[in-house]
DNA sequence: GCCTATAATGAGAATCATTATCAACAAGCC
DNA sequence: GGCTTGTTGATAATGATTCTCATTATAGGC
């Protein structure tokens, strides 16, 4: 129904895959959601209704079809959110207690001297740079 | 024999555990790579000297002991580098596709705004900020 | 509407990194 | 020497994730 839903369909159509029901209550759950969470956490907030495998599966796809990204925490886990152009660009508050973590937007200006050194790097190191982001590590609310 | 062995001992010694050779082993293999790694990758790097199950308790002390800090990746794998306080302040290139790490520093003048901002974030969000790492995502030389 | 080819799903087994367990061992101390 | 406590190695257990495969849904062509 929202436009993104249409730009949703449109980009895993492009990437050969159908847009089914188990997939929409993955997306909405995410988009519910801010910040990242688990194929554990999506089975909760979905109330099991899609099944762990299936989620994990579905992860995978949109992921593929970037419309989705991962995010590596501790303990193995990894937990997904929106792609950058469906959420806009942030960085993150990293729970180093239990992993949790929360959105932020950096200030304008920072935001554009991050820009332009990404871009430095890239010809500085024999690497393809894509995306950057800023992780702050530290202690939540509820891990003080 | 370094002067970096002195304090680690001494750190350990804080912690109340002892610098043993299999621990020295583990600390002078990081040392000598630049760019973290896993615990299996450490074992390699030893020639086997040191079994996997005790480079991994070798890790906990280590990383209790602020020796050492962990690097979360894909595939539920995690690399450690020698802390900060060691080896330095520095960031990460990521390569999406194989994991591997590099190790870059920031120019004096952009890691002066980011550590003011770290310094702000605490205050706004109710987070205590520890350090602060910026990873810029992309693909390696091998990956490319 | 009905078939068929193909994509997607669910349940459970398999995998792989990591963690816990426990008996054997070493270091420091009386 | 014996005691206490920290450390190690081998192996079993755990937990997140991935794979397999039989079943089900979907899109098109008729």
């Amino acid at each position: 129904m929202p436009v993104q839903d249409r730009q949703i369909e449109e980009r895993l159509a492009e990437a050969g895959v159908r847009y089914t029901a188990g997939r929409r209550h993955v997306v909405s759950a995410l988009e519910r959601v801010d910040g990242p969470l688990s194929a554990a956490e999506l089975h909760l907030e979905m109330g099991g209704a899609v099944p762990v495998s299936s989620v994990y599966r579905t992860l995978a796809v949109l992921e593929e079809a970037g419309v989705v990204e991962p995010h590596h925490g501790a303990r193995g886990i990894t937990r997904y959110e929106m792609a950058e152009w469906l959420a806009g660009h942030h960085h993150h508050l990293v729970c180093i207690e239990c992993g949790a973590v929360e959105d932020i937007e950096l200030p304008a200006p920072l935001e554009v001297e991050l820009e332009r050194l990404v871009g430095q790097v890239s010809s500085w190191a024999s690497f393809s740079a894509g995306g950057h982001s800023l992780e702050v590590d530290g202690r939540c609310a509820r891990c003080r």
